[in-house]
DNA sequence: TCGAGTCTACGAATATTTTCGTAGAAAAAT
DNA sequence: ATTTTTCTACGAAAATATTCGTAGACTCGA
């Protein structure tokens, strides 16, 4: 069963879905140089932070983890689009009351989409209304 | 500044939308009334438990509130529409790396919209073409 | 070989969010 | 008039999430 990731939880998955198979120190590095490249609300993390973050998505599933000499090499466990499907549904019903149109119109209505992303959307609405 | 309200606020931020002032009893009544009709995960809260919440939010400024009698009557002092953009503008960050059209992509990809929904979305992308 | 550096494990301090018990005042019911 | 109900205020417990200090083991270079 797919559990939900916390906001912390996600960030390191998102590395993990990035990068592959990978030790603690790179996953604590990687998230600290993001970090500080988007000015992020929040302060670099200590190696044993992340490491205990980790071990503690390893109880729960969200990764697995194999001995590399004295190491772990930790991989997501749970698939990307699965996880963000999740997430995507949990929020659309606090936010939108279920309703993902409701969803996609604050979306474009908000934010300059580019014509590019425009065209993107376009091309898979075509697709979903010829799978009708 | 807009603050970013939690879960439980957020749902009592819908139900004032909904009904404009209300006092913590009709909220709480509401409330309730929703997650039975819902079968929401959580279980039916306590009158205390929505009044300190609603204290908490008055104390945040996310509603103001009016002595009528001896009860107090609350209405939502941050706009529906400002506050789903910024709870989206982070959900997007967190979990789409920003991207708009992946989060659009994802959500239409997922969940099933119906024809209207994807009328009602055609057209405004329209709009927005014609605005550039 | 010894000391500095790096790893895991683990417990616990912090911070945040959610829940509720209790007390006191006011109103309503009997 | 007195009991019961219905408010608010408030403190603090409980639940969850995040952060980090410390200890012990292993590795590597001087």
């Amino acid at each position: 069963m797919l559990s939900k990731p916390t906001d912390s939880e996600l960030e390191i998955l998102h590395i993990l879905w990035e990068m592959g198979p990978s030790t603690v120190r790179t996953v604590n590095d990687r998230l600290n140089e993001q970090r500080r490249a988007s000015q992020s609300a929040k302060e670099s993390a200590g190696y044993t932070t992340t490491l205990k973050l980790m071990q503690i998505m390893f109880e729960k599933g969200l990764v697995t983890r194999v001995e590399e000499g004295r190491t772990h090499a930790y991989t997501a466990s749970v698939r990307e689009s699965d996880t963000k499907g999740l997430l995507l549904q949990q929020f659309v019903d606090n936010t939108f009351r279920g309703s993902t149109a409701r969803l996609v119109m604050q979306a474009l209505g908000n934010h300059e989409a580019s014509t590019e992303e425009l065209d993107e959307i376009k091309a898979l609405i075509a697709k979903i209304e010829q799978g009708k």
